[in-house]
DNA sequence: CATGAATGAGCGTTCATTCAT
DNA sequence: TATGAATGAACGCTCATTCAT
C-alpha cells in the first residue's frame, strides 16, 4: 500500500492513548513498518505529519457527511443522518477525533499558512451542514434569525458533545433522536397543554 | 503571595495554545519568578502541575456558574447568565480554556484517579447548570424526555462552541441571546404563519 | 545524643545499601532526625560527612584491634583475636565497610590534605597488627625478610576478603582459624611423610 | 573502531577515582567521540554501561589468568605468573580495578540478575586460580584443610592488597616473590635453628 | 527511494547548599 | 544554634532530524 497512507494510518491508531508529545516517530515508524527516515520523505516534520493527518480526517468527515446529507428530505431527516454518519465515525475511529482536537488548538499557534488552511477545511465541513440547514430556511422551516453557518456549528459542537462527553449517560440521553429533537425544538416542554 | 498559586498562575498563562509539550519548566519557573526547584515542592511532576491547574480552573468556573445560577429567575434568565459568565471568563481566561481541554483529553489516558478525580469535577460543574434545568423540568416549563444532566451536557458543549470556532462569525451569530434562544426554542421557525 | 554523632550515625546506617551519590542529605537528615541545615553546622560539605564518619570508623577498629591484640600472647593467639574482632566488627556494622572501601578510593582523588589524613589513618591501623607481628620477629619465631608493615598490610587484606568476599563458601573455610593458619602456615602441605 | 569498545575504553579511562557520581555521560561521550545518544544504543543506561565495562574488565583478567597458569609449572611458578600478569595489568590499566571494586560493591545492591551475573565472572575467575591449587592439591604438595577455592580466593585478596595498597612500602616489600612466599610459606620463620 | 545508526539540543528532575527566621 | 523552604546548576535520558549507504 501507498506507504505515505500507512504512516498516516500509524499516526492515528497511535492517537488513540497518547497526546503527541507521547508519541515518537520510532513507533509510527515501527507501526507503519518503514523506516524512520521515510517519514521524512513524505512530510516536512512531525508537526506535519499529525497536521496533514488531522486535515484528511476532516475531509474524511466531511465526504461523510456530504453523502448523507445528499438527496431530497427535510432538515431533520438530514440531520440525523448526519448525527448518525459522524457518531458512527467517532466509534469507529475514535483517535482521530482526539487528533482533530488537538491539532486544532495546535494550528491556533502557528503561522498564517497552516491556521489558514485549518479554518478553510473546517469552514468546508460546517458548509455541508450549513447547507442543510439554508435549506430548510429557504422552505420556512427553519428560523433566520441566526445564520446558517452559526447553526451548523452549534450543530456540530452538541456532536461534539454527544462523542466525548457521554459517558455515563443513558442510552436515552445518548439517542440520536434525543440530540436532534433537543437541537430541532429546544428546551421547552411542547406538551399541549 | 503564594507560590503555589503564583505558579498555577505562570502556568496557565503560558498554555496559550494548550500544548503540553511546548511550554518548559524554565519558562513556569521564570514566570513566576521562583527557583525551578521550587515547583517541585508544590507539585509531584510536570504533569501534575498541570492537571491540578486545570482542576482549580474547573472549580473556578464551576463556582462562577453557581453565582449566576443563583436566586430566583426563570430557566431562561439562568441560562442566560450562565453563558454571559462564562463568556466573560473565557474572554478574561483564554489560556485556561485550552488547558481544561488538553487536560481533558490527557486525563482519560491515565490511571484510575486522575480520571476519577476529573469526571469528578467536571460533574461538578454540569450538576450546577443540570439544577437549573431541574426547576424547569419542576415548573412544567422544560421537557422532561431527556434528562437534566444530559441538557445540561448539551448547553455547555454549546458554549464551548461559541467560545473556541466563532472566530469569523458576526456579532449577531456570536451574541447570548441567540445562543439560548437557540438553545430554549430550537431549530424550528416559530413565526406564525 | 549529641547531634554530631547522631548524624555519622545516620550516614553510617544508610551506607547499607547505597552507593554515596545514592544517598541524599535528606535522608540522612530525616534518619538523624535533625534539620538538613543543621548537618551544615558539623560538617563542611556532603564529602567532608561520609569522610569524616569513614574516618570514625577506622579509628573504631584501630581501637578494636588494640584492644584484642594487648597484653601477653603468641602471635598466633593475637591475630586470631584480631580476627575476631574484626570479623565481629564487620558482622555488626556491615555499612561502615563499604564506606571505608569507598572512601578510601575517593580520597586519593582529592587534594593532599585529605589524602594524607586518610593515609595517616590506615597507617595506624596496619600499625597494630605491624606491633604483634615485630614481637614475633624478636622472639625470632615470624620471618624477617619481609617487614611487619607489608605482612600486617597482607594479612588485614586477606581479613578483607574475608569479609567482602566469602558468601558462598563453606564455614570450615570461613573459619577464624583457618585464616589464621593459612597466614601463618601458608600453602606447603605440612603432613609429616 | 566499533562504537561500543570505544565508549567502554572512555568510560574506564575516565573511572581514575572509580566514583561512578563523578563521570557525567557528557564526557564519557566526549571522549569517545560519539554523540551522547549513541551511548544509549549500546547500553540501557549510565548503571548499564559501567556495569558492562567491569563484567568485561573482569574476562579480561580471567583470560590474562587463565594464559598465565596454563602449561606444566609447580604451583609456586603458576602463582608467580599469575602475580606477575595481575600486576602489570594494574600498573597499566588502574582505571579497570577502581572500576571492578566500584561495581562490585554496587552490584550487590541490584536485583538478582546483575548480582548472579557478578558473582558468576567473579567465580570464573577464581576458578582459574583453584585449579591451579587443586593441581598442587592431588600432588600433595598443598593442603588440603582448606577448599581450593577458598585458598584462590585469599591469594586474590592479597593481590588486591599488593595493587592498591602498596604505595608507600620498600620494594623489597612489594615484590611479587615476597607475596608468593608469603602465601606459599606462610608467615612462620623456617630459618634452621 | 528507503533505511536506521548517529546525533546533540533540550527537557524534566534531583539534590547539595544557602539563608532568613 | 537549628531549621527547612528555596534555589539553580547539573545530570541522565529522549527523540526529532539528518545523512551515508
Amino acid at each position: 500500500m501507498d506507504k505515505k497512507i500507512r504512516i498516516m494510518i500509524a499516526a492515528e491508531g497511535l492517537s488513540k492513548t497518547g497526546q503527541f508529545h507521547e508519541i515518537t516517530l520510532d513507533e509510527v515508524a515501527k507501526r507503519a513498518d518503514v523506516g524512520k527516515g521515510t517519514i521524512y520523505q513524505y512530510f516536512d516534520s512531525k508537526d506535519d505529519l499529525f497536521f496533514q493527518t488531522a486535515l484528511a480526517a476532516f475531509d474524511q468527515m466531511c465526504q461523510l457527511l456530504r453523502e448523507n446529507t445528499a438527496g431530497e428530505g427535510s432538515v431533520q431527516e438530514h440531520l440525523r443522518q448526519a448525527c448518525a454518519a459522524i457518531c458512527g465515525f467517532a466509534r469507529e475511529r475514535r483517535p482521530l477525533f482526539r487528533l482533530i482536537q488537538a491539532q486544532g488548538e495546535r494550528s491556533l499557534g502557528k503561522g498564517g499558512t497552516l491556521r489558514q488552511q485549518w479554518i478553510e477545511h473546517r469552514k468546508q465541513m460546517t458548509e455541508v451542514v450549513a447547507e442543510v440547514i439554508r435549506a430548510g430556511v429557504q422552505r420556512g422551516q427553519v428560523r433566520d434569525d441566526i445564520s446558517p453557518e452559526a447553526l451548523a456549528e452549534y450543530f456540530l459542537g452538541m456532536l461534539r458533545t454527544r462523542v466525548s462527553e457521554f459517558d455515563s449517560l443513558s442510552d436515552r440521553d445518548r439517542s440520536e433522536e434525543a440530540l436532534v429533537s433537543l437541537f430541532m425544538d429546544g428546551l421547552i416542554s411542547r406538551r399541549p397543554i
